[in-house]
DNA sequence: CACGATGATTGTGA
DNA sequence: TCACAATCATCGTG
């Protein structure tokens, strides 16, 4: 105590501002030093501010190293926040990783739209692949018949009404679009050849670049490229663009010839009808 | 608590 | 046996 205030005295542990030299001036005027002797104040001068710098990078060192003691209530605290942010994170994931198994379904359904009857080979396909999406959190593990559960509900109940899938048969129509075309611009890249994986490439891709633009925007989440737009709008109104996928290994047999129900039922220019989606995409209300 | 969404179950027909 | 249709059960939300 009798330290620091001798130090704050001096003028070391005072405000720098201003330096020391002025106030150890005015004090030294103060004490009725005369000015003749003024080297020896300069020689004071230099050595108080070399003391007050280094008495200042002491203290700073000292402020830094210090470490505060941290008493047990505070680390469980501590562990009960980072318990909480931990869950919240979990919890999350879990969300992203359902979505994003639901996500595959829908590609599949939505892509296979005009035939959504996934061959035992596909559904065990998706399976696999939701699984390793969503049972990396837990061993939540994804069966077949879920998928056909799955697949069985979303055929009786897009038919029910069509409208109100829509949105979500665009919104995935962009999706698949946008990655078929970056495979099939892959593959343009690598050879010309068509890929033999994706038989109606050549077609996609003619009708995709024939007409893009003039496409406004709607509210398709972007994938990150503007081009998903006219992707969409291209694949939309050029094809059924899904029935290239007829030659897929997955695809089932089922109701190829079909004039069965679905076949009918849906080709109900969903997908097909840029315009309305332009115009209004919450034109599902109307049903 | 009502309501919608969604997964699962059950009955029926081809 | 598979798909469909109806229904139930559960969960999240306003």
């Amino acid at each position: 105590m009798r330290l620091d205030n001798m130090l704050l005295a001096e003028g070391v542990s005072g405000p720098e501002k201003g330096g020391g030299a002025a106030a150890v001036a005015a004090a030294t005027a103060a004490v009725g030093v005369g000015a003749d002797n003024s080297i020896e104040h300069s020689d004071y001068r230099a050595k108080l501010s070399q003391i007050r710098q280094i008495y200042h990078t002491e203290l700073e060192k000292y402020e830094q190293s210090r470490t505060r003691p941290i008493s047990p209530k505070e680390i469980e605290r501590m562990v009960n926040i980072i318990h909480r942010k931990f869950s919240s994170i979990q919890m999350q994931l879990k969300q992203s990783t359902c979505e994003a198994a639901t996500e595959i379904l829908n590609e599949y359904f939505y892509s296979h739209l005009s035939n959504p009857y996934p061959s035992e080979e596909a559904k065990e396909e998706l399976a696999k692949k939701c699984a390793i999406t969503v049972s990396q959190g837990k061993g939540s593990t994804i069966t077949v018949s879920q998928v056909s559960n799955w697949f069985g509900n979303k055929r009786i109940r897009y038919k029910k009404n069509i409208g109100k899938f829509q949105e979500e048969a665009n919104l995935y129509a962009a999706k698949t679009a946008v990655t078929a075309a970056q495979a099939v611009a892959a593959a343009v890249q690598n050879s010309q050849t068509n890929s033999p994986a994706t038989p109606s490439s050549g077609d996609m891709f003619m009708s995709m670049s024939g007409l893009n633009g003039s496409y406004q925007p709607t509210q398709v989440p972007n994938t990150g490229q503007t081009q998903g737009d006219s992707i969409r709008h291209a694949i939309g109104q050029s094809l059924g663009y899904s029935d290239g996928l007829r030659g897929n290994p997955l695809y089932s047999p089922h109701g190829l010839n079909g004039n069965g129900g679905w076949h009918d039922a849906v080709t109900p220019s969903s997908v097909t009808s840029p315009i309305e989606g332009a115009n209004s995409v919450h034109s599902d209300t109307s049903n």
